[in-house]
DNA sequence: TTGTAAGCGTTATCAC
DNA sequence: GTGATAACGCTTACAA
């Protein structure tokens, strides 16, 4: 059944080295050898020991993703297969596999991404999200581990990352909800150490103060990205004695419990409330009423992290990169637009 | 910054078998120099090389997960990411990691699972389909995989497997419209050669032939599991001279595209149509109108698999098994049955 | 063109 | 309790 390098050429009358080099295709091995140690390979069904040639080669040919425990259900938000649609396509073009590290009773984040790396497990990471003091970027650069971050990190030059401009993303959003007509406009964010949530509220409020409104405490709220943060954040602001007509959620999940929440307190979307939420997952054109998105081109995001995080490992001597990827707005009618004939906005 | 056993050792004054002791909580190791060990571990910020561990170990405390490369976008289907999130959580359980396998160029599906398994990257896998006379099933089988299958495989006893009655469950949704007062009811179903389409199609007919009504397989329509073969089957459906009033999904995803399709074609959901899918994803209870679907516990799926496929390498021995999870109706707007208040059905 | 031998970082089997 | 030593299966100088 398990059949080693040895036995193959034990059969084919050669050395392992050799084998090896047919294995690896080294030119100077004579067309007879090579054919012949070929055949008892597929006599012996033999397949090379990944792991011993990882262990001599010090490399995995693997990338890992850390899937953060703090994102309470990361996986549950559609962000994720998105993204990882994104890594995969890229890793496999290089020949790479992929490795996930989900949060293990007990191991915090960091722990996580250092054993991962230093366990010899994986040759890079790529890390799904950016806080403000992000300690995993610190353990990375320290343990030298080779590292895209989705999302941009606060400190410059530390690791190569992709990301949106969220600021003017947000920025474009809120707009669309002023050229409406909007005033009072309230922002839904995820957790408030999130790099991602301060550019999307630093696009809203400047958007808000271009036109002379002053940004009101009261209409903002942060949550984690799931449904339940997205209700709580609108039954918050449906409660104000000046209620928002329109909401800005950072993301679509969020939009979504927004909507709910609005929807069963018996406020009609757009008429009573516009929403508006980021990511144009699948789910915004079909639900009820379509949800106008912010498209951030999530495959992209995960394409070009490991694209990015590959160059890296091909040329460790590369310089860090950032990298911008377009954003673009679609309008649908939760917010309230009119939604022009044939456009992508649900049963048309 | 890459330190090794032999540094630790050094370092703390005793042998590199010490060291493996302290790391395996050997008993019987002295309290101080356990202590004194660790001590230089944490000084050397020292992790265990797993890729050397996992060769001298013969394991690699790994479970691989094949994505099909023949179910186009598998990754964008909800199914995936919540089977995923069951398999991750009983993985973790158990100290195990998990290894993705995405469709590499060039290879087929049973050339991945060989390779992973044989190259012993992972001690197990797990695979997300079961297709009549599945080569997979061989493969594993002639390899001595350990493999634990999401669906019901053809072949008894040939590999352990998790699945839900989709006879049964097919049979439910059906009587469920045919109570409704439905007598013409069509089916779109996913690949021809997946026992899902197959169990939940005889389902559906035995719901039928039980009330006297004769399958008509002008009302059969299969495709793959993406939301253009619904779209495709509903418009076949709807050309047809004597139409259906109603139509059984088997995916959800494949709904959605019916329902667009149907949409788009000026006939309104459920009154000219009635739609019902299967696996009831976030989307479906966000959906216009609201879809009726077949949930069928996804994250227990990919749950049951793990701890199945765990318990099977735990003990080799074990003989082979099959468990059924359950499936429950949820009802909505899309059937055309009168959706409780309060009930789980979108704005409420 | 091919073979020999050392070594990748662990763990396991003996000794002591 | 702890230390040599031999694997695990492969790659890669260095020889031939």
């Amino acid at each position: 059944m398990g059949s080693n390098i040895k036995d193959v050429a034990l059969r084919a009358g050669v050395s392992p080295s050799t084998v090896s080099r047919v294995l690896s295709k080294n030119p100077r091995i004579s067309k007879e050898t090579s054919e012949r140690v070929r055949e008892v390979m597929r006599d012996l069904n033999y397949h090379p020991n990944a792991v011993a040639r990882s262990l001599v080669k010090q490399s995995s040919q693997t990338l890992g993703i850390l899937i953060p425990n703090t994102i309470e259900q990361f996986l549950q938000n559609p962000f994720f297969p998105e993204v990882l649609r994104g890594i995969a396509q890229s890793a496999q073009n290089a020949g790479y596999d992929i490795f996930l590290s989900t949060a293990l009773h007990g191991l915090d984040d960091g722990q996580r991404l250092a054993q991962m790396a230093r366990s010899k497990r994986v040759d890079g990471v790529i890390l799904l999200t950016a806080r403000v003091h992000d300690p995993l970027l610190d353990i990375a650069l320290d343990n030298g581990i080779p590292t895209v971050v989705i999302g941009r990190p606060d400190a410059e030059g530390t690791v190569s990352w992709v990301d949106n401009d969220n600021k003017k993303a947000a920025y474009d959003v809120t707009a669309h909800l002023l050229d409406l007509g909007h005033r009072r406009i309230g922002f839904i964010g995820g957790a408030q150490d999130l790099i991602v949530t301060l550019d999307r509220l630093a696009g809203y409020s400047q958007a808000l103060e271009e036109r002379g409104i002053v940004v009101d405490p009261h209409l903002l709220y942060s949550g984690e990205f799931h449904e339940e943060a997205g209700c709580q954040g609108m039954v918050r602001l449906l409660a104000l004695a000046d209620r928002p007509s329109a909401v800005v959620a950072s993301d679509d999940v969020l939009a979504f419990g927004a909507m709910r929440a609005a929807g069963e307190l018996g406020y009609r979307i757009p008429e009573d409330m516009a929403v508006t939420g980021f990511n144009d997952i699948p789910l915004a054109k079909l639900a009820n009423p379509p949800l106008t998105s912010m498209n951030v081109n999530v495959f992209e995001l995960g394409q070009t992290a490991a694209r990015l995080l590959l160059e890296q490992l091909a040329s460790p001597q590369l310089a860090l990169r950032g990298i911008t990827v377009e954003h673009r707005l679609v309008v649908r009618r939760s917010c309230g637009a009119w939604a022009p004939f044939g456009s992508d906005s649900g049963w048309g």
